[in-house]
DNA sequence: TAGATTGTTAATCGATTAACAATC
DNA sequence: TAGATTGTTAATCGATTAACAATC
């Protein structure tokens, strides 16, 4: 299959219609227009119709979209039929809010494996799952066939683990360390979550203000 | 003094010339040219300058920019040399993981409050800040000008609670609830961090190599 | 001075919006 | 059938890149 490029604002813009079409599901709406969507969402009827078109055809004329259909739809764009095994790497405070965020394995992120380099944190349980020791990472990534890998370490650890990461054979990481990994594999997707770089975007925006 | 527009795009690149700009700056770096960045960075050297000109001429021909000067213009622009009092509402897993995150204290954001409705958590002391019941928080941002919330919340309870926040005053709001927030005031600023919609977008990207 | 590199204008590229024929 | 609304092409808008005179 020939798959047409698709822009990255594209993709950005998808799970907020899998957000929409999740609440309007939840709400029993049956059918909804682009017309009625963009109103909801304060974006472009238009818009919506062009990037949904991105992917195929999934309204009728006359009629809108079915809103059970297109949520699913999109599930599957988004890759969330699929199973991912999950380990996080680095069990601070961050690492074990995000292994006890039962959100992610409802889309089907399941965290299997906590790591470490802190003797304090190791063996401790989070949700059932024991902090190991870094050191036992990569035969763990093997023997679980781990898909992907979120990082919330500190910074000047993340480079060397990520390239560990790699040789270890994993997809994908998931990056919340305030750096931008290099990657020797290409073929490894970096997400990143600069989460100080959304705070100062927030800080500008108000600094008037104050 | 009238001030063009700048666009949200040019906005969402400063933290990262601010972080670069950063790194740079502790590896004793004293000056860099837009070529020289762009490299590092992986943008052009033509978006870099561009980016900059809108807030003025922070460089010299022939020379380039020097970096600590412009580490500290942008975190000015940034609003950075403010002090932002603000509170965390919902102290959950994620609420109690970024009241222990000391690198948003570093940039200016302290910690005042934080709050919650249950009460195994009311009461508790994190990081020498005692949970507090969610009543109390209009008399706590009031006595304590605060200036920022961050809504660590479910999403059921975080419009409501927002509109609140509203009317106490807040000047912004860092959401981490899974909606978008509809305020009754256009001048609170709220900037969303939709983790799942991040990790979304790594999953479309992996999903034909699982 | 000569070389380097900025600030800025102009050209290009891509993304968004508008419009409308097709069709349910 | 008539009205509604899609899918899609064309027009517009804005952001990025290229180019180069100015100047350190």
């Amino acid at each position: 299959m020939i798959q047409k490029k698709i822009s990255t604002a594209v993709i950005k813009r998808l799970p907020k219609y899998y957000r929409y079409l999740g609440d309007l599901l939840e709400n029993d709406v049956v059918r909804i227009s682009s017309k009625e969507l963009s109103n909801r969402m304060g974006v472009t009827a238009s818009q919506i119709r062009q990037d949904l078109n991105n992917f195929g055809g999934f309204g009728q004329q006359g009629y809108g979209y079915n809103v059970e259909y297109l949520y699913n739809a999109i599930g599957k764009i988004l890759g969330l039929e699929n199973k991912y095994n999950t380990i996080i790497v680095g069990a601070g405070n961050l690492g074990q809010a995000l292994a006890n965020y039962t959100n992610f394995d409802k889309r089907g992120f399941e965290v299997k494996g906590l790591f470490d380099v802190n003797p304090r944190l190791i063996g401790i349980t989070v949700r059932g799952i024991e902090i190991k020791d870094l050191d036992e990472m990569g035969n763990f990534i093997k023997e679980n066939s781990i898909d992907l890998a979120i990082l919330t370490l500190p910074k000047q650890k993340a480079p060397k683990v990520a390239n560990d990461l790699v040789s270890y054979g994993i997809k994908g990481i998931w990056n919340f360390a305030p750096i931008d990994l290099k990657l020797s594999n290409k073929n490894v997707i970096v997400e990143n979550v600069h989460l100080l770089d959304s705070l100062m975007t927030l800080s500008y925006n108000i600094k008037e203000r104050i």
